[in-house]
DNA sequence: AATCATTAGACAACCGATTGCATAAATAAA
DNA sequence: TTTATTTATGCAATCGGTTGTCTAATGATT
């Protein structure tokens, strides 16, 4: 492969004039422009970047970390629209990216990344914070894709209003005649969860929650409901942590003769198309993750180009209603 | 940061020994290999990775391209279990894995990670080959996930055997006793589409083979098959190019007032989780999308650390009988 | 015409690792 | 004891860029 020096003795200049070229750092004669640039396309000359990297002590590249033990893409949020987003913000920056699951982890490879300086800056789920993580931090550029525990929240991070998505699927049931709701949630330590749970929690006020768990799995779910819905004073509505939750929920009211919406509501979080496809539809408690994806790259690209923007952004939900939700 | 330099200089040697030790290229006394790990660990050193990149012209990372207009994570293969495999492979080997979305370019970034060296092999789908990728990568590491054209057929790939899993869905459907099949296409470019489409008919003989396309979303399957099956002669099956086709098809049966399986079959590739779900069950041919990134990376891995292995893997897949195609 | 300012580009150090070669010390062989 | 061999480590070049500083040439100022 060509080197900046030998496209440098082509154009019979020094490799610092066409490394100033390349980079727009000088005024030269457009004669010697044209000359540097005629080497170049003749040598196919693309710069080297572990070079430039050494050379400017960056490296062009972002990491993302996600946390998934699980190959199921349909409940993680990190594979669909927000990986999108980030990805089509980093290229238009100019910069690559760089994937790492931290939940099949042979190192810790955060920590690699920064401390090897493969990356500039980083997006990472709130589990994957502690304590020797932060030390290495410090002010590195990094945003976190979910709220993390109040005692690092010194922390940029972006993450849905789960609180407010979870009071308004409260309030939305109790104004359509549900009184026993029960929440259904699939993934016990994910931060998105917690924050759900908390706000059903509070909507709620004085009745007593109902919080059911399950592995994340359809069938899981659906086991979870079975097992509920055979007590007499069962919950007249659920709501559930994520589309595939739900499905399962409404797969065991069917079997149990149930009538969904009429016996029981559910409303669920996740707005999937195949929410519209269910019979009944989900009332839906959609985010947008697209806009979060792209929200958390925008804070990690103002940190890394000018400076730490400290900043907490928190997205609005917004309610679907659709059939699952209104008795007739 | 800590450089190489300054471990040597508190362990009182000279970096290149350093340097042997941290790579293991050479004996040491004892007693030096103890001062220079604890210098290293006193300065917390982590070797620079440009600096090594740069010095030993390896990137230490692999490249993968995904060709995704549209962010619809469902319907896009690679974004499931794919990745995650091929990540889970690169990180046991101790590569980086840098990902990149050729749909929304700015640039061509293949051609840049070759040739910028960023990457010392790529995974990269059918759809983004052509003949002056093809000039680039030369004998550069590659694995195409899906099989390419046949002119690029020197390439290593790897695919579903998508011809023989079309061929099981007519013959299956044929012994349950359907005879007018349909298939309903989803995305008309992809090589696992184009792929299906000729099983299909190769596996229908004589028959006039009745292909429907649409633009991948639920509402247009469903459209679609709406569109089909009013015709007195409506097939009285369909194979479907993906789950979310197939809920549309079943939907628009529904909604027609036909009975599947009774009235129309359906046999649909994928086998996500909701496949159990849908009412009847769908019989499902199903595509291990894990084990296909697994071989992808394997086989780049040969590329990268010894040498071309010039091989083309087929994965069988299987034909999963479930209600949509049992006729009572 | 003499002086100063500006401009275009060259020189060389530097980023932080790796590695071929050289050398000194230790050990073995004669 | 001298020479040959092995072992442990140092020296310095190199990978391919970037950048501070210097110089020569050109232009402006008085």
């Amino acid at each position: 492969m060509a080197t900046i020096h030998d496209v440098a003795k082509i154009a019979g200049v020094n490799s610092s004039t066409v490394s100033r070229v390349i980079n727009g750092k000088i005024k030269v004669l457009e004669e010697t422009r044209e000359k540097i640039y005629a080497a170049m396309k003749q040598l196919d000359y693309h710069p080297n970047s572990a070079a430039r990297n050494l050379a400017n002590g960056r490296s062009n590249a972002i990491g993302i970390a996600v946390d998934v033990s699980n190959e199921d893409a349909f409940s993680n949020i990190f594979f669909n629209n927000s990986l999108f987003a980030i990805e089509r913000i980093a290229q238009e920056k100019g910069y690559n990216l760089i994937l790492t699951n931290v939940a099949m982890q042979t190192g810790n490879s955060i920590e690699k990344l920064i401390l090897e300086q493969k990356v500039d800056g980083l997006i990472i789920p709130p589990s994957v914070i502690d304590p020797s993580l932060i030390n290495i931090i410090d002010e590195f550029p990094c945003v976190v894709l979910g709220q993390p525990k109040k005692n690092y929240n010194s922390l940029n991070w972006v993450d849905i209003d789960n609180v407010q998505g979870s009071k308004m699927a409260v309030k939305h049931l109790y104004k359509q005649g549900y009184s026993r709701i029960a929440y259904m949630c699939s993934k016990k330590y994910t931060s998105f969860s917690k924050h759900r749970v908390k706000g059903y929690k509070q909507a709620l006020e004085n009745l007593q929650p109902l919080v059911y768990t399950t592995d994340g799995t359809l069938i899981h779910a659906k086991q979870q409901a079975e097992s509920v819905i055979l007590s007499k004073e069962h919950p007249d509505a659920f709501i559930c942590n994520d589309n595939i939750t739900a499905f399962g929920v409404l797969k065991a009211l069917k079997e149990a003769g149930l009538n969904c919406p009429n016996d029981v509501g559910i409303v669920a979080f996740d707005n999937y198309p195949l929410s519209e496809f269910t019979e009944p539809q989900l009332t839906s408690i959609d985010i947008d993750t697209s806009i979060l994806g792209q929200q958390a790259a925008e804070l990690l690209f103002k940190h890394i180009e000018y400076q730490n923007p400290n900043q907490h952004i928190i997205l609005e939900s917004t309610l679907i209603e659709r059939e699952s939700s209104k008795r007739q």
